[in-house]
DNA sequence: AGGATCCTACTACCGAGGTAGGAATCGTCA
DNA sequence: TGACGATTCCTACCTCGGTAGTAGGATCCT
């Protein structure tokens, strides 16, 4: 399982409206993109049924209209992608990814503060697998 | 500056190479490239030109023998792929990403104590700044 | 009914990553 | 000197993301 589930700039805009509305036709999902993104209709469309033939999307036809919906979850994706990414950089040590992460992004100290229960958290977890 | 320094796998694979070697010649990156890829010799040398066509790699020639290495650093690159896949996913949320990786990832004990350290460090650093 | 609209399906094109073959070149060794 | 091997350079090809045009069917407006 756990396919390499990558997708790319406009692929993750397109599934990021798919999954914030559940479903749309391809004008809907052309109007959520703009401004940000200018793009033909067709061009959407085209895109959309590519990545039905990748599976990532798939649709059923109300009337005339196709009607589009994620096929797979944004955990399922956002979790493939990361762990893709700390595997292919830091040979998956998790440390080293977020080490880059702190300097890289500017921080909050609320931020901070969130991550240390997350880490507290997940060592509450670990705990109770033993 | 700080452009897409956006690596694919081959590439990444081969600027592995080069930070470890400081420098190496098109046999030389293909030789520690096998086995996990059995590549020809002419794929790599291509690949070697087309990643200084990018700003990648530069080389210099030592008798007939093309020398590459690498013109920007590790840390450049992962950094900015870092920061790039952490806007592209969570917009920018860095604790919606750890999250993902503290789930995704097989954490051990040892690795939550080393983020612990870290973020306390990050703390200390945030607090100096002001 | 006739035109304007909307929509889908098909096709095309570009650039980049990835892969490789062939030709030309040059150093070396028998 | 001539064959051999290592190397570079050029070209080609495939796949995929991204972008869009065209054709043709359905719908709607008046």
């Amino acid at each position: 399982m756990s396919r390499k589930h990558h997708l790319a700039e406009l692929q993750m805009a397109i599934m990021q409206v798919l999954w914030d509305r559940g479903q749309a036709t391809v004008s809907e999902v052309r109007e959520s993109l703009t401004p940000r993104r200018d793009l033909a209709y067709t061009t959407v469309g085209t895109m959309l049924s590519k990545m039905e033939n990748n599976g990532q999307v798939e649709h059923h036809s109300t009337g005339r209209v196709n009607v589009y919906r994620a096929s797979i979850g944004p955990d399922q994706v956002k979790q493939s992608m990361v762990s893709d990414l700390a595997s292919r950089l830091f040979e998956g040590n998790v440390t080293d990814l977020v080490c880059h992460l702190l300097d890289g992004c500017d921080v909050t100290r609320d931020e901070l503060a969130e991550l240390k229960k997350l880490i507290r958290q997940k060592e509450r977890e670990l705990k109770d697998d033993k």
